[in-house]
DNA sequence: CGCGGAACAG
DNA sequence: CTGTTCCGCG
């Protein structure tokens, strides 16, 4: 009472934002620990402005991807305060807290930038959205394998669709999902990512995909930001691409992709997803598009691929949607024994395991200390563990304590097997302007590859259903 | 400015 | 736990 603050509702600064209806999903908040605390975490705050025009004077995306710079820390700070009821809130305060993140690794510095820091989304794995069915994917099945073959994963696409956060622009209401009447099951509403507006870089470029939302059959009526990508905002606009496979997570241009190599040399599945022009050595490029290919041997740009999906790079900017994954734990110690695959990637980012099991990326102040921020920082995301929020908490902690990441994971849907792959560890964007490769929404080549034509077919197919549905009804 | 320890609060 | 508040250090 002392304190004047508007709670939880509309603060004056944060419109929209704040609603009620616009509400990060539990674990956003807090899971079950603390109670009733459902204080919304700097960070999905620093996120919020980030995400609303209005700030843009105050904190912006800028530089790389989930990259941001605080153009006005005071009023970022007070901003902050007025929504913690903290009047003496002040830069350092925020920053101090903002610090913890590094340990959290939510975010780092940007070395060099006055207030600059940047997300760090190498835990944050982005998927087409067309992946969404990747609870019927083949990709997710064969994920399956690597956790130990459990069952079959629960990545709903409802799950996934709940990831995504509401659409800035458009929208302007709520968010996506306003769950609650969905109700996303008993543990459906476990982890959910639902932020992430990245994009907000100035892209003004959401709208609903209109039909591809109502194909999941699981649920209910979603929609898919998209273009919504931490690393490359707007990087998923299909554009182009031709020679991406149906499928791959990021556009060639975009990822040099350390990953790459190690995924064409993935044993078993995921070398399967690679197309065989792209494993092998496909020849990307053709229209030129180099865009910043780096030379990098082989040079096949990394992307991750999924198996293929249906409609996934035929469709418009406007079609896809990336599910946003934040795990938290960086991989899971053990490989599951048959599978190969944590492992392929595992060396990319991190040493190459010395030890048992893990190391951290970070290798924590000790001795090698890599750089966290440097956008090398290419860690492999595992996410062969999409358990729920609580159950094994197995977290490895870096360093010191290892209270740091806990409950950031995010999984799909929780129940463990679910997994994706360990796709993840955004390489660095190649392209320095983020926004560049938001505006050219080049529309899609020609003639697309023959790799295309099944997710064709199955967006065909896509159709079909509803046509045969409207019939029906 | 930025960092991280420490104590403390809710 | 997630900050908040202080503070000394570089």
């Amino acid at each position: 009472m002392d304190c004047n603050c508007v709670s939880d509702l509309l603060l004056p600064p944060v419109p929209a934002l704040w609603t009620p209806g616009f509400a990060f999903p539990d674990w956003a908040y807090k899971p079950e620990s603390s109670p009733g605390s459902r204080q919304i975490q700097l960070w999905h705050f620093i996120l919020e402005l980030l995400q609303k025009e209005e700030y843009q004077g105050v904190i912006a995306w800028q530089g790389d991807y989930g990259e941001f710079v605080i153009k006005d820390p005071d009023e970022v700070a007070r901003l902050w305060g007025i929504r913690k009821c903290k009047p003496h809130m002040n830069y350092d305060k925020l920053s101090r807290a903002l610090r913890y993140y590094y340990n959290k690794r939510i975010l780092h510095k940007t070395k060099g930038k006055r207030f600059t820091y940047k997300f760090n989304f190498s835990k944050v794995v982005l998927v087409n959205y067309p992946i969404l069915d990747m609870a019927n994917s083949p990709f997710f099945l064969a994920q399956n394998h690597f956790n130990g073959g459990s069952t079959a994963p629960d990545c709903s696409p409802e799950a996934i669709q709940s990831l995504f956060p509401r659409l800035p622009d458009s929208g302007r209401g709520t968010s996506l999902f306003d769950r609650g009447t969905t109700a996303p099951g008993p543990e459906g509403d476990k982890l959910r990512l639902d932020t992430f507006p990245f994009l907000s870089s100035g892209a003004p470029c959401y709208s609903k995909p209109p039909s591809l939302l109502g194909p999941y059959p699981r649920n209910p009526p979603f929609d898919y930001p998209w273009g919504f990508n931490p690393y490359l905002p707007g990087a998923f606009s299909l554009n182009n691409c031709p020679k991406l496979p149906p499928g791959s997570l990021y556009p060639s241009q975009f990822y040099p992709n350390p990953l790459q190599s190690s995924l064409s040399q993935l044993p078993h599945p995921f070398s399967s997803l690679l197309p065989p022009g792209e494993a092998g050595g496909g020849e990307r490029g053709a229209a030129g598009q180099t865009g910043g290919t780096n030379g990098t041997a082989g040079g096949q740009p990394a992307r991750l691929c999924l198996p293929t999906y249906p409609g996934s790079l035929s469709m418009g900017r406007t079609d896809i949607g990336n599910v946003v994954t934040l795990v938290e734990r960086e991989r899971v110690e053990a490989n599951p024994p048959g599978s190969g695959l944590s492992l392929g990637l595992a060396p990319v980012g991190l040493g190459a395991g010395n030890g048992t099991g893990q190391q951290s990326p970070t290798e924590r102040r000790g001795g090698v200390k890599q750089d966290p921020e440097s956008d090398s920082d290419l860690e492999i995301t595992d996410l062969s563990d999409c358990s729920s929020e609580n159950e094994n908490e197995h977290e490895f902690s870096i360093g010191k304590e290892s209270r740091l990441a806990n409950r950031s994971q995010i999984v799909l849907d929780g129940k463990k097997g679910s997994v994706l792959p360990p796709i993840s560890s955004l390489p660095p964007p190649v392209s320095p302007h983020p926004l560049k490769s938001l505006m050219p929404i080049t529309p899609p080549p020609p003639s697309l590859p023959p790799s295309l034509s099944p997710s064709m077919a199955l967006h065909e197919r896509h159709r079909e259903t509803e046509t045969l549905k409207m019939i029906h009804s």
